[in-house]
DNA sequence: CGCCTTTGACCAGCGC
DNA sequence: GCGCTGGTCAAAGGCG
């Protein structure tokens, strides 16, 4: 990382429309833009986004084509006080070949502490995480930066608000969601970003364990009953019918933020709204300075 | 009745 | 050691 803060890097310096956001909450940074070549950039980064999405602020991606998730930013509140450069910088070693990041996941060192049991429990245990005196750990986590009128984003899985909490210099709560499947432990937070109140932080953490969307009522609902209707990448203009993210086979895939559906996620959204729109990834690929 | 949100309290981690 | 902040728990109430 030395060095990487004080000079652009290359593939910033060539997206030019991009903007970059720093979520100092969580110190995460996130990259923005309007500008429709989002999708070759972001292609470097490792996600694969439609590049005709109906607008920039209403669009989906295909998340199922990403690469497994890598780990993401988001530092712990230690680094809070660091300045965007640095933290800039601490964003390139968060990549695979740079594990020494503290949101690693798999070599994560707390994770043979007690507490991993905790973070990341049998299944039996999932939901009751925490108990005093055990430690914390973190999972891999990345965050979205999107446009939208409404907090909680549509993406295909069923959540449980947790938690919020008032966000130290911004004037938006916080909330924590956790899937509501017992056997999965992934959470995900929402705030908005202060500087511009229209944007949807979400950040995920961990990976989902299952294979579709949540389990309605009822029972268990199939992909494909869960979304009936399909629409791709190019067809996605209405905010009703989500983009049904392609789940790989078999699964477990790696945490995917499927885009926008409706069905297993939350009892309902209005129209047109609660949709991943206006997507950004998390910079988290080593820019091999 | 079951699931969900809300909300205050509690705990852990970190900086000073 | 203290204070701050993020993150989580769990009870209470609401809603379909």
């Amino acid at each position: 990382m030395s060095g990487e803060g004080d000079k652009p890097d290359p593939d910033f310096a060539a997206a030019s429309a991009w903007d970059l956001r720093h979520h100092p909450a969580d110190n995460s940074f996130f990259y923005a833009t309007d500008d429709y070549k989002e999708s070759t950039i972001l292609s470097e980064f490792g996600w694969n986004i439609p590049p005709d999405s109906g607008g920039a602020s209403n669009r989906h991606c295909d998340f199922a084509d990403f690469p497994p998730i890598e780990p993401v930013l988001a530092p712990s509140r230690a680094d809070d006080r660091v300045a965007p450069d640095a933290i800039a910088s601490r964003m390139v070693e968060a990549s695979p070949s740079n594990p020494s990041v503290s949101s690693s996941s798999s070599d994560d060192p707390q994770e043979k502490s007690p507490s991993a049991a905790a973070a990341n429990p049998p299944p039996e245990s999932a939901g009751k995480t925490k108990k005093k005196g055990q430690k914390r750990i973190r999972q891999p986590r990345f965050a979205f930066v999107t446009k939208s009128e409404v907090d909680h984003l549509e993406d295909g899985y069923r959540w449980r608000k947790y938690g919020q909490k008032a966000v130290k210099n911004s004037p938006f709560p916080r909330s924590y969601y956790r899937c509501t499947n017992s056997k999965c432990m992934v959470k995900k937070r929402i705030e908005r970003s202060f500087e511009d109140p229209s944007v949807v932080i979400t950040t995920y953490e961990g990976q989902h364990s299952h294979y579709s969307v949540g389990y309605p009522r009822g029972g268990m609902v199939t992909q494909e009953a869960a979304f009936p209707t399909y629409l791709t990448p190019s067809s996605n203009n209405s905010p009703h019918l989500p983009y049904h993210p392609r789940l790989p086979h078999p699964p477990p895939s790696p945490l995917q933020p499927a885009a926008g559906s409706s069905g297993g996620g939350e009892p309902r959204a209005p129209p047109g709204e609660g949709l991943l729109g206006d997507i950004v990834p998390p910079r988290m690929r080593n820019n091999g300075s």
